[in-house]
DNA sequence: CGTCAAGCGATTTTCGAAAATATATATCTA
DNA sequence: TAGATATATATTTTCGAAAATCGCTTGACG
């Protein structure tokens, strides 16, 4: 009789609450309610638990049995283990990317940067939104370095590991206002990539992460709720 | 007035799940109806669907919108990927277990390769119950040795891999009965672990690792239902 | 006083049934 | 008869309420 949504429920809350917590709306060690959640989005009890349940196993909320879920916490450790540990899975990515990636790959290198650059680094009074467009577009040219590495498994990790980062960038970002690295150190990254300099490429992008990281260190004391 | 069980009833579901996923008593592919589960496992739908939503994250089970869950399916490709990735990830974990373990990284090491060792290799009247105590000792050894990288993060990614691959061993095993690779090549492991030669180490899981996916390979063929 | 048990409100967890969606079967039209 | 359309059946998805559990307060008792 309604005839309304393609997905569910529980994929609509899913997407919704992932999203909530990746951009730090809702806060590390939060507590999340079933009652409260169910208001937030309108729906039954059912499709909150089972959102709530994927995004456990995603590592972005936690669970004590018969305690309710938590919005997982931060903490240096943590991003620590995360920044190096991204480290090391990009390198393989990369390596293997750069290995096998023809002229698509090269072109979505190109096009991402380009999307990537079209964004003005000052904020005006569409800061906000722009900033939103830059991450979105961040998030995109990293993926397009390591697309042609043709192995769905480490992707997979590589993403994981890249949307734990951007929860640390988020939250930074809420608190320290504006953080965006250098444009000019992606064009390194691509230039490098695209000349197929493997050694170069991982020191670089090695360095992107370590200085995101160092970065990132400082403005998240304020967090600081155990991993 | 019940009083009983500690854990609760969704999370028994999702151990009993994915124990019967990874010893293939559920075959890849396999129609997952939320009937069949509530029978199975005596239990109402809310338990089963949370469980099955956890797997899904986990890739053991693939959902497909208002059409239900199915187990993952197993294919060449995927156990190849798989693999690769494996050889890999626990190189860096085996590099910085080398690099950081102390005498306590070592016993527990030792303690396993003698746990493993002890399990006779021909099959007998309890062969099957010998082959589950093998598996046992065999995951608990290729732990311990990465036990000391200190990353949780990169050892949680190294046991989701494990654990993917251990159903091809299992699906393997029931078609072709026993495989069960020489203890010799896990003591060559420990050994160039123990004596810190890190590329010695490395070279030697890697062989480990492709020896045993070329063997799954030729066993594997008989399920074949994509990935 | 201190501590332990019983009771109470808040919350999570689970069940059973209703609603929505997909799948199979039958019916009608060209 | 083929192809589309409507009807019936099976299955998933969601809701609302019951059951179990937790955390806290209250009061009894040593």
């Amino acid at each position: 009789m309604t005839m309304n949504e393609q997905p569910t429920l529980n994929a609509t809350v899913f997407n919704l609450l992932r999203q909530d917590i990746l951009t730090g709306r809702l806060l590390p060690g939060e507590r999340l309610r079933a009652e409260t959640l169910r208001q937030r989005y309108d729906v039954g009890g059912s499709p909150v638990r089972e959102a709530l349940m994927r995004l456990e196993a995603e590592d972005f909320v936690v669970l004590e049995q018969n305690k309710g879920f938590r919005v997982a916490g931060v903490s240096a450790a943590h991003l620590q283990d995360l920044s190096r540990t991204r480290v090391e899975i990009e390198a393989i990515a990369l390596r293997w990317s750069i290995a096998r990636g023809g002229v698509d790959w090269e072109s979505a290198i190109i096009a991402s940067m380009h999307r990537l650059a079209s964004v003005p680094k000052r904020l005006d009074a569409e800061g906000l939104e722009r900033n939103v467009d830059w991450l979105r577009y961040h998030r995109e040219f990293h993926a397009a370095l390591v697309a042609a590495c043709d192995s769905p498994v480490l992707v997979g990790m590589r993403n994981h590991l890249f949307d734990q980062a951007e929860r640390y960038v988020a939250l930074s970002i809420s608190v320290s206002g504006e953080l965006r690295d250098d444009v000019s150190e992606h064009q390194g990254i691509m230039d490098a990539a695209l000349a197929r300099d493997i050694d170069l490429t991982l020191a670089l992008n090695r360095r992107h992460i370590e200085r995101t990281t160092k970065k990132l260190l400082t403005a998240i004391e304020h967090y600081e709720s155990a991993a």
